[in-house]
DNA sequence: CGGCCACCTTGGACGAAGTCTAAAGTCACA
DNA sequence: TGTGACTTTAGACTTCGTCCAAGGTGGCCG
């Protein structure tokens, strides 16, 4: 545990923090100047390794890194602004798709986007 | 409708069909040996602003060129290979989504990506 | 204590995907 | 045929991310 990586690890912390690799660079620098962009990248590289952050992909632009790893949720996301939220639909949706959907695939995994307008941009 | 549009109309044709940028390019070169990767770039911004097309995310990597955008559907990826297939689930994953979970948000549309393992990559 | 070694960090080069622009080409129509 | 709007093109540029070689750091053992 090193100086840059606990500042990334601080960084990274709170509810519904979703931060792009160049906005985790630019916190850490405010509380450690010299760390270096691509020790962020490492950093965050093994957090998502170790399952301790997400990837997450809910703009078509950077990746955004999500700390909550811990408790399985989905996204809704302001079309205008951007703005993302972790939220927690009912029901599985893994049992929504029937098996004549399936193509053989052996199926694990499911991820919702939910998109919208968030109540600051709808004002 | 020029001869390049009119390529790359032909390029995105088909079920199943979730082609990248530069796949869409390469298979227009192929038919029209001198068409510009701008124009493939324009072509198909065109399309997506005519709601001809769909932009698809599935990969953190390049945006994919969906044709098949006048019957809703959602994806399921091969996490091994990425293929990627169009899949109807039964029931609305809107309704799963609870008032609480709405944060005031104006919620108009959802996404659904299922991940697993294809067929060819399971053997 | 001092040297060694494994590991970490750094800056910059590099690469992939996408956007933008200036210039040239094309085409309908007066 | 000449004009002007629209399209295409090559390449520069931007953004996001990866890679690498060099140097720093710190634990451990003689
Ligand atoms: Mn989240
Ligand atoms: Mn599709
Ligand atoms: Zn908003
Ligand atoms: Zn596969």
């Amino acid at each position: 545990m090193t100086a840059q990586r606990r500042v990334v690890a601080e960084v990274l912390d709170g509810e519904h923090v979703h931060l792009t690799a160049d906005e985790v660079h630019s916190r850490a620098v405010a509380k450690l100047p010299e760390i270096s962009r691509a020790t962020v990248y490492n950093t965050l590289g093994e957090l998502v390794s170790l399952g301790e952050v997400l990837e997450v992909a809910t703009d078509k632009r950077a990746k955004r890194y999500d700390p909550n790893a811990h408790r399985p949720h989905h996204h809704l996301v302001c079309a205008r602004c951007g703005a993302i939220k972790d939220v927690h639909p009912t029901g599985n949706p893994l049992a929504d798709l029937p098996d004549s959907e399936r193509f053989g695939f052996t199926v694990s995994d499911v991820e919702v986007t939910y998109r919208g307008v968030c109540p600051n941009c709808a004002a």
